[in-house]
DNA sequence: GTATGATCTGATCGTTGTCAAGATTGGCTT
DNA sequence: AAGCCAATCTTGACAACGATCAGATCATAC
């Protein structure tokens, strides 16, 4: 939150860079939004020299990678809030998965960051998998009545919610939506139908995992 | 398909070069990846000087806006076909969002550029919206049963089906899911079993858009 | 057959990611 | 307390990138 330690009399070993260069660089996807983050730019906007990064990352995507993690991190903050703040109205996957679009739409640059450095992995972020959304939301579903002692079904439902989630979030931004968002009252309401609306896959009924 | 015109005699004025360039950029898309896609990497691989391409687009951009064109088309034409390859066992939505994960995984890194255009113009692709898969979509939400007259609701369900076919295609890969996959029988199984999940963010029934 | 305008090249600028070599310094050993 | 070591930071460099501009080259309209 506070601004940087620029203007004040460098300390000549900086105390702690790894952290400033993690914050520099949240500050620059959120002011100047994805495009502009280059690792000397982040260098700059800590107030090092370009190659000073190198010693605390391996490689710019290791920086990212840095940055992701606190982005999952503070995203399962929010659905946690989320879901506290919510009395318990037994729709609580669609606080969850209104929270989720809302991070993402808040922080478009930063939630790309998060996306693009999983798939490089081809790996699911791990905040999210053990102590975030994921849990989270496998609890929520076993709450809304799947069976927990089927593990697959339970895993099964738990990634198509995160896929949804994660689409909703990139596509509902279009303009071409906007008219549909106003009629509907807002983005918040336009989340909830979008949402109501996917059953729409389901061809039979409740589907055996065989 | 054919290799480039690189060893032959250039010709002085290369005949249609903006067709060439666009060419080159999808050979290098399914070859490198999205990585290694510089405007100049374009131009070396279609065997003229690195300016040569800003006299048919103004920008990088510009190109990679003609590499989601060509995409999003062909992709709308593989949903096409895929609708006509299928019996009529009424999961045609399913059959819609298969052959649409399908494309998107098969081409990775031209699905991105798609996806990352659309984005940066905050636009729906025209391809996509106008003779596409979105008027696909429509059709055969239609005859599942959504109300023709109700254009907020079609419009709705047409939006959430694109979120969620989306979602799936970008998540779908992750490593953790391995096991689920071969347990259901590989991709196609895995996909279908997804999107028939998809009805859990349903709290009450048919959601009536006010 | 020549002028015009579109197309292509070469050279150049500013920026980026990355690396190697040298300066600076906090902390451990004795 | 003195001195050394390893971690940290800077300087300088390199190749590759996007972009621009002056000039060469060609197709064509007249």
């Amino acid at each position: 939150m506070e601004h940087a330690q620029l203007t004040e009399a460098r300390p000549y070993h900086h105390g702690d860079l790894r952290r400033a260069l993690i914050e520099a660089g949240r500050r620059l996807l959120e002011v100047e939004g994805g495009a502009g983050i280059s690792l000397r730019a982040v260098a700059r906007e800590a107030g090092v020299s370009p190659a000073a990064p190198y010693h605390h990352f391996r490689d710019k995507s290791e920086l990212l990678d840095a940055l992701a993690f606190e982005g999952w991190d503070q995203l399962g903050n929010q659905m946690r809030e989320a879901l506290s703040n919510t009395g318990s109205e037994r729709d609580h996957l669609v606080t969850l998965g209104v929270a989720y679009v809302r991070f993402a739409r808040m922080n478009p640059a930063i939630y790309r960051v998060m996306i693009d450095c999983s798939q490089s992995h081809e790996t699911m972020p791990e905040k999210l998998r053990d102590e975030g959304a994921y849990q989270l939301t496998r609890d929520t579903l076993v709450e809304a009545g799947v069976d927990p002692n089927d593990e697959t079904g339970l895993e099964l439902a738990a990634v198509a919610v995160w896929c949804a989630a994660h689409g909703v979030a990139e596509m509902v931004g279009f303009k071409e939506f906007e008219p549909l968002r106003v009629q509907l009252g807002g983005e918040e309401a336009f989340l909830r139908s979008i949402f109501s609306q996917l059953d729409i896959f389901r061809p039979g009924r409740k589907v055996a995992v065989a």
